[in-house]
DNA sequence: GCAATCCTCCGACAGTTGTAGTAGGCTTAC
DNA sequence: GTAAGCCTACTACAACTGTCGGAGGATTGC
């Protein structure tokens, strides 16, 4: 088992969330956090994760007053491009114009959403016809 | 470590790809599949991985002459649904808007997914305008 | 000053995953 | 009939994961 290491398990990720949402925390804190949103979880076992966070290098810490204060290293955006780039690739053959297709049907929309993605669209949309104009003439 | 005994971790998915992409095949011919395709592994290690898929319920088989042949019994929509889930829950608040929307502007499309975007968009639009007016009257 | 708290470190343990070797049972080409 | 192949079953093992308990040091309420 190879290139593993950088890789977040489930439970670290949820950890990780903790710190995207609530910025820099305590251990203490991100265990209250989980624990207020149902996820019974004992603090030594927060303390495990977020150590192996840290020499993962997706957290960093330092120490304040009495504990350690981590904080995410990894951004957001950058886990989720990995693992859309992962879902893609395995389950979708590479080409993600199906997954965004089966998520337009199934997925609600706010108003806004609904305005950006024909925005999207119509660009693309333009994009195609250029195409189409090359091919013919 | 309750309920994980259904999921699948990625060198399952990985033959059970080659299962739904070639339909139901014995060891051996999961086994080439996958060597041919650059995935340097043991026979023995894929006939695992097929063992334990089956003990997740996951495929099923039928020994044919000399061989077992394996199928998948879960389908690729399925997990695709699933996995699905789980990335918009875990990486989208569980809001898929923000994941299309990242999807649409980092992801080439065929014309004919362009064409089959902006059905969706405008079906939606319609939605929302109806909506509107429901608001405003 | 000392018991109650907190904090981190270390070790542990079972279940999962990736990987494969070996043993032993059929098939088949001679 | 026997060696060469193929097939599965069983075993093994290290790394990764989820989960904690206890040891031992610092802080603080009283």
């Amino acid at each position: 088992m190879a290139e593993r290491s950088s890789e977040l398990s489930p439970a670290e990720l949820e950890v990780l969330n903790v710190l995207w949402e609530a910025g820099p925390s305590t251990v203490r804190q991100i265990h209250g956090h989980l624990r207020r949103s149902g996820r019974q979880v004992a603090y030594t076992t927060v303390l495990t994760f977020l150590t192996r966070l840290e020499h993962k290098g997706v957290v960093a810490s330092d120490k304040e007053n009495m504990a350690y204060v981590y904080r995410p290293v990894l951004s957001r955006g950058k886990v989720r491009k990995t693992r859309l780039k992962n879902l893609v690739e395995q389950l979708y053959d590479g080409a993600a114009g199906e997954l965004v297709l089966q998520l337009m049907k199934t997925q609600k929309f706010s108003p806004d959403e609904i305005e950006q993605l024909r925005t999207l669209v119509e660009q693309l949309d333009e994009k195609k016809k250029r195409g189409d104009r090359a091919v013919e003439g």
